[in-house]
DNA sequence: GCGATACTCACTGAG
DNA sequence: TGAGTATCGC
């Protein structure tokens, strides 16, 4: 986040004396900021609205911490929630202390949790190669358990029980606490906590740990460890959190076991140094460390996955003597689009009032625009790009949001046909293709052999005529003989399998062998920084999984052997970064990477994201797609208490990402499952001002429009059309109609000539020129001004006589040359 | 054991 | 729509 208030022009002249040293972190800032900045004390809550310029304050707290000598960086230890959000806190300190930045941990609470558990592991039963199992590693095992115990006859499915689980670990329950508060009488709850016990049991023989666990595990590290607890609790004595608003129950606990004092007993090795600032150095015992959380509970919206609210609305009362500062100054946004964001979140009635404000001016109105269908909507959003792209915005500052995933596949096929360039965050995962996902799995199976789930994965990948019979075969066999399915693979001979079979376990075993020496070579010798991308290539080549791949006339093995050649890239880049990174520490990275993380906007391109993945990032220009009933709030929302709510601050996110210039649009049919139905605007919509937007087409537009005489969408046209609106109607939308009371608005669409379709066509290699004239299968009739790009991306700018400019992508538009 | 085909079910959200 | 799974014939 970047505020332009805090942008402090470099001094002129040598930052000479101490008495200074301060000046250029406390410049610029407003009061509330200031002591943000420079309180001192046991506890301090930062509540900060959208765009009050958290990071700034939080970055400046720590480097005048660091400044002030009041703190080593190895004291400090500040938890953010993605990679990408460390990374930039990392720089920026760095910006302004320099290399006293190193040694402090800026980290995810899953990467501080796994550097915790690597260095402890054996304290509990665990080694420091251990395993993380991501949510596709933990649902594949489950799915395992819920047949294995014939739970499906209980109504459990893989994906409830693993939900359940999740949150009970978020709640620091295990299978026994569990089972003592819940009805044991019931079967299903019987055998939900069998299935429990046994995940854990099976997490542990494997030698890993799931993403809960991360978290639930060092907090039961800590509780059963004082000893070990202590050297922490020395050794960070100024403990920072951001996005205070989404810790769990979990992740507040890990904070309050890093936060006690230490008890007396113990030496301690950071008295002498001089650096404890809250006690004298005779103390018997060391003070709780300083906490800063920073939060706004407008913005959580986490609570799906354990987030508790009550975390930071209770911090007084948790930490006694809290001091807590309000950043209520917005610098990122104008007021209409404050007003807005405010309007909305208004409606939520269990917060405190909090009002965002700005002195950057009203700006522009928010656009908004009704589409008959998605195609429709996304078509708007483009051109819309389109026209600010030539009024001299970047692409990059440019971003489109939508409630899930699924939805961007309409933008997308609108943003390729009109040759915008885009980019999709999140999605299907790198790193969880298939073919990643293999190659993964070998190097876990070489890093962490009780992994067993890893071994069973690539047994037959690529085929070696190993199915499931060979494969109880050999668990039998290990079973029998007291040894891990691993070792079992070392002496095929006596499985009692056939020839051709032995031999592809004996090749496979070898390979394994083979990676194990260059990856983890015997007896202290440290491997070179190569030596992860060096393993990985030759278990990829020997194994014969790139043949396969290769050989296979599939056309989306050859995408697959391009993504394994990154993934290789990616081994060889983390050799460069981490010289002296092993191939634990390649697997954490890995494991822990997520897709806000890669987000990097040097390609100038739109972004395209959920409003999930939008939380802490900013944009001059915000579409908010999709603004439906059961899109947002989403349908699955209203059975869930507090659901609505959270989908409001949801919602209230992602407006207050604009910095400029906001766009709201829906469209009034969706087609989702291969199927067409009819959506309704949000009430959210509602609940803004109709004065703060210009509708270029409003809902009831387009239904006077498409001849639909509906009395639901009339009765609300004065909140949306024109903006002289009484608000009169704003209070009437909880009673919306039954969605039944609409026909499908198909039947009289297809009148329509902008009518937008997702419709593509190949058209080889048709040669365009300017002024030739085409017909378009939406855009009707125009003509070609310039023709720019090169083979496939070759791009026509064409001037259309009703439907005004377009860019098109030749090759694939469904245009004819006349 | 494998590959092709038919069929079913799902789309919140993310670490 | 499209990914994932069950079923079947080889």
């Amino acid at each position: 986040m970047t505020e332009a208030p805090l942008i402090v022009p470099s001094t002129s002249g040598p930052r000479a004396s101490a008495a200074h040293d301060q000046d250029d972190l406390l410049s610029g800032l407003n009061p509330q900021q200031l002591a943000a900045v420079t309180y001192r004390g046991p506890a301090l809550l930062i509540v900060a609205g959208a765009g009050s310029g958290k990071t700034s304050v939080l970055t400046r707290r720590i480097a005048s911490l660091l400044r002030g000598r009041e703190a080593w960086p190895s004291q400090i230890l500040a938890i953010t929630f993605t990679n990408k959000a460390a990374g930039e806190m990392r720089e920026r300190v760095a910006g302004l202390v320099g290399e006293a930045s190193r040694g402090m941990w800026i980290s995810t609470f899953h990467s501080a949790c796994v550097r915790i558990l690597r260095r402890e592991a054996e304290q509990f039963g665990f080694t420091k190669s251990f395993t993380i199992y991501d949510s596709g590693d933990s649902r594949a095992l489950i799915k395992r358990l819920v047949k294995d115990h014939e739970a499906d006859a209980y109504g459990l499915t893989p994906a409830s029980v693993q939900g359940r689980i999740s949150k009970l670990k978020n709640e620091l329950q295990d299978s026994e606490s569990y089972a003592r508060d819940a009805n044991m009488s019931d079967p299903a709850e019987r055998k939900f906590v069998e299935i429990f016990a046994d995940y854990q049991r099976r997490l542990r023989k494997a030698n890993a740990f799931d993403f809960d666990d991360l978290i639930g595990q060092t907090v039961y590290l800590f509780r059963a460890f004082p000893k070990v607890a202590d050297t922490y609790r020395r050794r960070f004595r100024h403990i920072l959190v951001d996005e205070y608003q989404d810790t769990n129950h979990a992740q507040y606990a890990l904070i309050h076991e890093l936060t006690r004092p230490v008890s007396a007993d113990a030496p301690d090795p950071y008295a002498s140094n001089g650096m404890m600032i809250f006690e004298p150095e005779t103390a018997p015992e060391l003070e709780g460390a300083s906490l800063t959380v920073v939060g706004d509970s407008d913005q959580s919206i986490y609570a799906f996955r354990g987030a508790d609210i009550r975390n930071i609305s209770e911090f007084e009362r948790d930490f006694p003597g809290a001091r807590v500062v309000l950043l209520e100054q917005n610098y990122r946004s104008t007021q209409n689009i404050l007003s807005a964001a405010n309007a909305v979140i208004g409606n939520n009635f269990d917060r405190k009032d909090k009002k965002l404000w700005s002195d950057r001016g009203d700006g522009d109105m928010i656009v908004g625009f009704t589409g008959y269908s998605q195609h429709d909507e996304a078509q708007f959003v483009a051109d819309e790009v389109e026209m600010l792209r030539r009024a001299g915005m970047p692409y990059s500052e440019m971003a489109v949001f939508y409630r899930t995933n699924s939805q961007s596949r309409a933008l997308e096929e609108i943003f390729i046909r009109s040759a915008v360039p885009y980019k999709i965050m999140g999605g299907t995962k790198f790193y969880e293709r298939a073919e990643i996902k293999d190659a993964l799995a070998y190097l876990i199976s070489v890093a962490n052999p009780a992994d067993e789930m890893s071994v069973r994965r690539i047994l037959n990948k690529p085929r070696r005529g190993i199915g499931d019979v060979t494969e109880t075969a050999i668990a039998r066999f290990a079973e029998d003989h007291g040894i891990s399915f691993r070792e079992a693979l070392s002496m095929p001979a006596q499985l009692g399998v056939g020839p051709k079979i032995q031999a592809g376990i004996a090749q496979l075993d070898a390979v394994l062998k083979e990676a194990t020496e260059i990856l983890l070579p015997a007896s202290g010798e440290v491997p070179p920084p190569t030596s992860v991308a060096d393993g990985l290539s030759l278990l990829l080549a020997k194994s014969g999984y790139l043949d396969a791949l290769r050989a296979s006339r599939d056309p989306q093995d050859e995408a697959r052997v391009e993504n394994l050649d990154e993934f290789v890239a990616v081994a060889r880049d983390f050799a460069r970064n981490n010289p002296e990174g092993t191939i634990a520490d390649f697997l954490t990275e890995v494991a822990l990477v997520s897709d806000a993380d890669d987000l990097d906007d040097e390609s100038g391109s739109v972004s395209m994201m959920t409003m999930h993945t939008a939380k802490g990032l900013e944009y001059d220009a915000v579409f908010v797609t999709g603004v439906e009933e059961d899109l947002i709030p989403h349908r699955i929302s209203a059975g869930e208490p507090g659901g609505p709510q959270e989908e409001r601050r949801l919602f209230y996110v992602g407006i207050t990402r604009a910095r400029k210039r906001l766009h709201l649009s829906l469209a009034m049919t969706r087609a989702q499952f291969g199927e067409v139905s009819v959506a309704m605007p949000s009430r959210f919509l509602q609940e803004i001002p109709a004065e703060l937007v210009d509708w270029r087409q409003s809902p009831g537009d387009v239904n006077s429009r498409g001849g639909m005489q509906s009395r639901a969408l009339n009765a609300r046209r004065g909140g949306f059309g024109g903006g002289s609106s009484s608000g009169g109607d704003r209070f009437g939308v909880k009673k919306l109609p039954p969605r039944d009371s609409l026909k499908p608005l198909s039947t009289s669409m297809d009148k329509f000539t902008n009518k937008v379709t997702g419709k593509v066509r190949d058209n080889g290699d048709l040669e365009l020129a300017a002024g030739d004239r085409i017909r378009h299968d939406d855009f009707g009739e125009g003509r070609v001004d310039a023709v720019t790009g090169e083979g496939a991306k070759r791009i026509a700018h064409v001037r259309f006589d009703s439907a005004g400019l377009k860019k098109l992508l030749i090759k694939i538009a469904p245009i004819e040359k006349l």
